[in-house]
DNA sequence: TGTACATCAGTGAACGCGCGTTCACTGATGTAC
DNA sequence: TGTACATCAGTGAACGCGCGTTCACTGATGTAC
């Protein structure tokens, strides 16, 4: 049946929000489309009327999930504490146990980064992330913001994975706390 | 048909061997375990003579990379440069786009982390690999040593995936070079 | 030392399941007249 | 403004392929006597 164009839209959003969270949390290889399609209150069915294929959805969500991410950032700049703040809570336990809101990169970056149909769509959502850390970096008057950006998103990222590939809580923990540390002067 | 001990035992390293290549290159859910068989010059078939399932060869190949790996660590500590040139062989355009032979973590450590069977052994070769990077960076009178290699690791795990996320070779190699510089002091 | 038998890594066919994708069909919305 | 028709997101059954796993069988090696 014909559904509004609103209805249409906002059920391309939710396949893209639920899609978005399942990919994270789980993988693109251990999230079926049929599954996303159910978390979004439809059935497997209707996929084709949304997207090309399987991987043609993987990069919209990118796209998707890049824009709320980056718009986080923004955000984390306009309150008190800043980037320092963002950072803190990128690096905190909760990010690590709770991927499916969490950064794309760390949860999915190398999986994707192996889709060529994707890597467009994620090179993308990298330079934005650069963009977006470079904007109060520069504010702070840090001398080189782009090098260091590179550097700090390098160190979040490798830290989120190393903490989440580590069975132990107490190292895990040290993991993040220790990064956290060494960023904590660079940013504030 | 019945082969010697010697020989069974060459086999299975060499199913270790090339299935570790393959699943750093392509990722677990890319790889079958006939693809990995048949690059060790056998059929499917034989795999269960050697693993109880997949994920059990998994665990297994992450133990031998394991040991491959921190052996290189402490090959570099014994060269003039030291940890110094292993930090720059680990950021290089080589390792980048060579990661069948190149650091597990950065690879598939993502993928890794979310299988339980394996979680334990990726534990215990991330702990190794932190004692690998401790003990040079011990030797070279830096305050807290252990700190130290966290954050070095992170920023290593973190560069390799944005290098290959990233379908941008000047930001690619950018990537690299930037951290590079960043530790090139801290290590030297 | 030679013979009979057990062992077990390896082969290749087959099984069964899950998943991406296709398809005939539905029916409310939008459009043409 | 009302009527007839086209549109198209959605449903659920079905298809086909790949992959992990199983199994009957092979035959050289190791063991028992």
């Amino acid at each position: 049946m014909r559904y509004t164009v609103e209805d249409t839209a906002k059920k391309h959003e939710k396949i893209l929000e639920h899609g978005g969270q399942l990919l994270r949390e789980r993988g693109l290889s251990k999230v079926s489309v049929a599954e996303i399609m159910k978390a979004a209150g439809l059935t497997h069915g209707a996929f084709y009327s949304h997207f090309d294929s399987k991987e043609d959805m993987v990069a919209k969500i990118v796209e998707h999930v890049s824009g709320a991410a980056c718009f986080e950032i923004a955000e984390a700049e306009r309150t008190p504490r800043g980037l320092g703040a963002y950072v803190e809570s990128y690096l905190s336990s909760q990010h690590r146990d709770g991927p499916g809101a969490g950064c794309l990169i760390a949860a999915i970056g190398a999986e994707l980064g192996r889709e060529p149909t994707v890597r467009p769509a994620l090179t993308e959502h990298v330079k934005a992330t650069l963009r977006a850390l470079i904007r109060p970096l520069r504010s702070r008057k840090i001398r080189d913001a782009r090098a260091e950006a590179i550097c700090l998103l390098s160190a979040m990222v490798g830290a989120i994975v190393l903490a989440r590939a580590v069975d132990d809580e107490a190292l895990s923990d040290e993991i993040l706390r220790e990064t956290r540390k060494a960023w904590a002067d660079e940013v504030h």
